[in-house]
DNA sequence: TCTTCATGTTGTCACTGACAACATCGCGAT
DNA sequence: ATCGCGATGTTGTCAGTGACAACATGAAGA
């Protein structure tokens, strides 16, 4: 045996994003993966404790890198609090039609449930960057009545749900990513008006 | 051995569900379930083919429970084709927070994916009643614009994800539901304008 | 009564996650 | 230089699980 795999870990990790990808979550085994690199059975082992932590760890990485695609888009859309919060809303969707693996396994049930340490860092990191963005709409005027955190959670949630849908739904099936992306922004829309300027029309 | 269970089938569905909801979807086991019912452990294969096939028919049953849900409350709700489409996204919550287990077990991924033609036709029968109380309510003028299986699919998702929320989140845990069930009104209020007159109010 | 079919039983297989005990590699202290 | 030790990987094994096949039982109708 040629041993010392040098990175398995991250190997693992790469394997296991690509068969979640092809044929969802519930197909992933250790075992195979393991088959898979060519290593014994029991090596992912050394990296995870189990299945459900080779999980969470996917699922951090996922939260840490729609956390900094975020990040880029809001810096993207300019100064308009409002605006800024409806790009993040229109990320939320490209990110996970970008990358369903990093998607199914952040909104996977059994991972949700799941308590890791540095997956809740993650999960917090995220939600932390999405109220900041809540909060700075809000400051301008955007449902100054609400409850900040329910906001930010109501519309993380609506977001989520709305690229579940456009990935999911038959009616969606097969469509260019561009126009995926014109429905959602439209979706976005409908929650969080696209500017300041739009929010003050409104009423 | 007593042998003759009688009615095994819907014995395993109802145990399935307590299952499920005290220890999710994950803990579901066939052999567990037979061991429970003080039946042998190849006895469930005659009546569901695999664990995804049992699966699907307590989704199936879920959605046949909801949308029988929906209907009285769409009814209870008054004439008043805005009030109620936003009467029954409340119920969706209303509903979801009353059977977690069926709730968990229709918004699986891995049912989801599912195709089993009973599951099927129920699933449709649920988005033909939203679908036809959401075109209600676009006919007196709520987002004329929309595509109408768009605006039904994406508001079915939010009141999903709202539900969702609700149950999940560390922040509304043990709270009573009269208070979850007025947060979720408010949410749905983001959404659905609360009555036609409100509707009209709102530009 | 005899047959037939639905329902349940026993037996078995491959696969999986999990654990224990052992092997090897590389690196840092002596 | 080497010694020792911790990190990483290996082989071996166990119980739990889903799935299937072959058989048993009981009820209902020809």
């Amino acid at each position: 045996m040629t041993y010392h795999h040098g990175n398995l870990r991250s190997a693992l990790l790469d394997r296991a994003a690509t068969v979640i990808a092809e044929e969802g979550i519930e197909a992933l085994s250790l075992r195979a993966l393991a088959r898979d690199l060519g290593v014994s059975h029991a090596a992912p082992g050394r990296h995870f404790k189990d299945r459900a932590d080779l999980l969470a760890a996917l699922a951090a990485e996922g939260h840490r890198r729609m956390t900094a695609a975020l990040n880029t888009a809001a810096t993207a859309a300019g100064d308009d609090p409002v605006a800024r919060y409806n790009a993040l809303g229109r990320e939320v969707i490209a990110f996970s039609l970008r990358h369903p693996a990093y998607f199914q396994v952040t909104q996977h049930p059994e991972v949700e449930r799941h308590s890791d340490p540095s997956l809740m860092a993650a999960r917090q990191a995220f939600g932390d960057t999405v109220r900041a963005a809540a909060a700075a709409a809000q400051a301008v005027g955007w449902r100054p009545d609400e409850d900040l955190e329910a906001l930010q959670l109501f519309s993380t949630a609506a977001a989520l749900g709305a690229a579940s849908v456009l990935m999911r739904q038959s009616k969606f099936a097969g469509r260019p990513t561009a126009e995926l992306l014109a429905i959602a922004g439209r979706v976005i829309d409908l929650v969080i008006p696209p500017s300041l300027e739009a929010l003050r029309q409104e009423s």
